[in-house]
DNA sequence: AAAAAAC
């Protein structure tokens, strides 16, 4: 039987999980592929060969399968029904060969290169990891890229990433951005295209990338256009608020690699500017965020497209409790590769500032934090809302500061622009909601200031993180008021973890608190408060008091 | 009680 057969015991059951697979272990000699094409290290190794597989049941069946979405957010229309994964064709996963340089390591080698660098390990056959941009195999078209960068030596997240992922297999990663999350998950990707057969007239991608945010999409792409360009892998990025067009050409004209963020992704799908029948390696960027209340239903309708034997790949800085559970519903036997504490954990190398104050002293501290750091350096401050992210903004330049706002609302022109003006350097400070708090890349960054308090722990994490890429080092800045003292303890448990000095204030406030550490991902709409209806109910004691916790 | 993501 073919090993990548995929046939349900009982189709009309099928709810996308992975283990309704039959998977008996047989291998067969390679099938041919397009010598451009081929991994040159593949041919190491055995590969299944494509049986033909039965034709699908005539029509009945297929659209049976399309009708009776699950979704409760009106995103189930029947313009996309679900795919008839059985009459797909087997596809090329990655095999990883260790090279002797790698093999040579003892184990307790490996496990002091582990210690060194912060890593830490989960699953079944884990590879060593690799030293050196030599030892992790990657066809020439890679080495040209990683030559050109400048780069001289892979980080932790890429050396023991790295031959995880090109063993085809699913992969957790937690590390910081700014520790090569991206290229950690694109190399292994090119190699993986390299091993499939030529994208034919019709078809979509073979990998996709899912982001959270706009900016952090052309952020990748960018990347992967710069990476892909050896092997002349197309890449093309999906995101909404930009005209459509162009995004139609290229996605019809066919690329190998998609980039998007998922709303304007499914809009493609509906309008059948594309499909997912080839996608074999799935990537998703911050991927906490992902799987965030708004978010996962839109994750679920994208996935529900892409055949169940695929690679799939979870990245992001925080892996909160909470999403474990929802994103193993994702993954499959997958490895798991944590750089630095497992616990929630901070970049070392940023300086960590809490001010104790109150709303009315914001803005003159506000003011004064810039009368004394602003040399012509970039200046990141958060927000909590968009309102007053404008706000504040209008007072900044009000009072002679180049100051631009940056947010949701703003129309995509204006975030392209206020953005670019940030990078470049012409306009030093930059006003945000936490649309800028994930995975953005922007060099030299001195620092960031929490103008309000992020509503979760993982925020801030992923907020300072804007600070510090790459080596660098940096200054975070929080103002903490009382009404964020729920968060005191878990963020004094993180400023010593990061080594910092704790400020008295905000350690007093911790003591005193009665927090179980809030802030936890989604509490929201987890029976926390701000229920409707009678879920209200399971918050209080039947004597209308809180309970205590 | 916020933000993000499609028209």
């Amino acid at each position: 039987m073919n090993p990548y057969d995929l046939r349900f015991a009982d189709p009309s059951s099928y709810h996308d999980r992975r283990s309704d697979l039959t998977v008996a272990p047989t291998f067969a000699p390679p099938a041919p592929v397009a010598a451009a094409n081929l991994n040159p290290y593949a041919a190491a190794y055995p590969l299944p060969v494509p049986v033909p597989v039965p034709a699908a049941p005539a029509g009945g069946d297929y659209q049976r399968y399309g009708q009776g979405g699950r979704g409760r957010d009106g995103l189930d229309s029947l313009a996309l029904p679900k795919p008839d994964f059985r009459s797909l064709i087997p596809f090329e996963k990655n095999f990883y060969v260790e090279c002797p340089s790698v093999q040579a390591m003892s184990e307790a080698d490996v496990a002091q290169y582990r210690r060194l660098r912060d890593i830490t390990i989960e699953g079944r056959d884990v590879p060593k990891p690799v030293r050196y941009f030599q030892e992790a195999n990657f066809p020439d078209y890679c080495m040209q890229a990683i030559a050109k960068s400048g780069f001289v030596e892979p980080t932790p997240i890429q050396s023991q990433g790295w031959p995880m992922a090109l063993k085809g297999r699913d992969l957790i990663g937690i590390a910081q951005t700014g520790s090569g999350k991206t290229l950690s998950y694109l190399l292994p990707g090119l190699v993986h295209v390299g091993a499939q057969p030529r994208l034919e007239q019709g078809d979509g991608p073979i990998v996709l990338i899912l982001a959270p945010t706009r900016e952090l999409a052309v952020q990748i792409q960018e990347e992967s256009t710069k990476f892909g360009s050896y092997s002349r892998t197309r890449s093309t990025c999906v995101y909404g608020g930009a005209p459509k067009g162009p995004q139609i050409r290229d996605l019809r004209r066919g690329v190998e690699i998609v980039i998007a963020t998922p709303g304007r992704l499914i809009d493609m799908l509906e309008a059948g500017h594309t499909n997912l029948r080839r996608v074999t390696y799935l990537v998703l960027d911050e991927a906490d965020r992902m799987l965030d209340m708004g978010f996962e239903p839109q994750i679920r309708k994208i996935v529900a497209q892409i055949r169940p034997d695929r690679q799939t790949l979870y990245w992001s800085a925080t892996w909160p409790r909470e999403v474990e559970a929802l994103a193993r519903q994702f993954l499959q036997n997958p490895y798991k590769v944590i750089i630095g504490s497992p616990e929630l954990k901070a970049n070392h190398s940023i300086q960590q500032i809490v001010e104790v104050i109150s709303d009315h002293e914001k803005y003159p501290r506000l003011s004064k934090l810039l009368s004394d750091l602003m040399d012509g350096s970039r200046i990141l401050i958060f927000f909590q809302t968009k309102k007053d992210c404008d706000k504040i903004t209008r007072q900044l330049r009000m009072d002679g500061w180049p100051a631009l706002s940056i947010h949701g609302d703003k129309a995509q022109a204006e975030r392209d622009y206020v953005l670019a003006e940030f990078k470049s350097g012409k306009s030093p400070i930059m006003a945000a909601t936490d649309v800028a708090a994930r995975g953005l890349d922007v060099k030299d960054i001195k620092c960031v200031i929490n103008y309000d308090f992020p509503t979760t722990l993982e925020d801030y994490i992923h907020r300072i993180g804007r600070t510090g890429r790459a080596g660098a080092s940096g200054t975070a800045f929080t103002f903490f008021t009382h009404a964020n003292a729920k968060f005191s303890r878990n963020l004094v448990k993180i400023l010593r973890e990061a080594g910092q000095v704790v400020n008295p204030a905000l350690e007093s406030m911790s003591r005193s608190s009665n927090s179980t550490g809030g802030g936890n991902f989604r509490s929201r709409g987890r029976g926390g408060f701000g229920n409707r209806g009678h879920m209200s109910g399971s918050n209080t004691f039947p004597l209308g008091g809180r309970r205590p916790y």
